[in-house]
DNA sequence: TATAAAAAATACTAGACGGTATGTTTTTAA
DNA sequence: TTAAAAACATACCGTCTAGTATTTTTTATA
């Protein structure tokens, strides 16, 4: 089993070093021999364990991206509490939460998405199935919360969702034009706002 | 004069070809080379013209996407009539003009600051003053708005303008990964909902 | 029509790119 | 202990990259 492990400890430190370097970079300016140099290791590596570059991609995708928007804005959403605070908590939490460098290359799936999404299917569908999920949480939420009467019934929740994901990857974006965090202040005040008149 | 307006014409088709290039694959993987075979000139033209790409990308953005933002999401704000109104019918009006391509490849801006605003302050700052301006114009609406007593004046302009661009920036990224306009449907829906209830 | 300047064409670098072919070393199983 | 297989290393290929140097063509002006 020792070369199993081993092997796995290779693809997880391919994995980790390609992330950080996509995320900095872009995914398609960032070279399989930049990712090697990351890793101290050799492209004869590399090709071992992926077939390509698009094959390290797809599995960027499904592991890493999809594990952090789980575990930033997915799982918190299945707490116990009030639907309005937890819907404000997540949101602004979140954002507060990041930091310099995040702030600063944005959100690694929303790049990911505008980068490689309109070009090649089998990004799309990988990406797509991470938002579908994030709707469903936000739709499940919202749906309690009309069912404790505290969230408006004549809303559309499908509606209230995309609205609330889109805002959140938009701003996202729009934070990299500034050096300070005036525009991520002024959003959370709208979110706020929006929020709030969700209210039965 | 006639050599003059030449050189403007090479200029303008130069601008046009890479604008449409970057639009559909992305600034960084278009390459000078793709971008003057579809002028069907050569590369000595493109650098009697431009002394880099990058000088070509800050002449996209502060002509061809300002230009383009001014279009579609500023000057309508400007006309008269109910404030409400204005703001729907301009956002929704706009995300319904799209064509399929347009649909499939995004916003040209937001791929631009999602792809190389990070990279580069110049292509920063020249990205930020479209935004600016934009932010500048629905403030000035919502200004309006609270003097005429249609617009809630508790309300931040600011934040209301950040959370509008914001949503409209990310839903423009995210309907990349689908192929029909449900999505679009469901921000307008949400979109409309929040514009409502801007109310004063 | 001669001349100078602008516009564009041609030919070329040096390095980076994804990917492959072929080694060598390490581990596993018999 | 040995042979096969897995894990990597090394060297390389053809293609593409931004940019440069040089030459030819076109245009404006005197």
């Amino acid at each position: 089993m020792e070369q199993k492990q081993k092997s796995e400890l290779t693809k997880q430190l391919i994995l980790d070093e390609s992330f950080k370097l996509f995320y900095q970079n872009g995914f398609k300016t960032t070279s399989v021999d930049k990712i090697m140099k990351a890793t101290n290791l050799t492209k004869g590596a590399f090709y071992h364990h992926y077939k390509s570059k698009k094959d390290l991609g797809l599995e960027i995708i499904s592991s890493t991206l999809q594990k952090r928007v789980y575990d930033g804005m997915i799982t918190p959403l299945y707490q116990d509490g009030n639907v309005l605070d937890i819907l404000e908590s997540t949101f602004s939490g979140r954002l507060k939460s990041f930091s310099l460098f995040a702030k600063k290359h944005g959100c690694p799936m929303n790049n990911f998405i505008n980068e490689i999404a309109d070009e090649e299917e089998a990004y799309q569908i990988a990406l797509k199935r991470i938002i579908e999920e994030w709707k469903a949480a936000l739709v499940h939420l919202l749906e309690r919360g009309k069912k404790e009467n505290t969230i408006n019934k004549s809303y559309s929740s499908n509606a209230i969702a995309t609205y609330l994901i889109s805002s959140f990857e938009g701003v996202r974006g729009i934070r990299k034009l500034y050096n300070d965090d005036q525009i991520l202040d002024e959003y959370i005040n709208g979110l706020s706002l929006y929020i709030d008149q969700l209210k039965a």
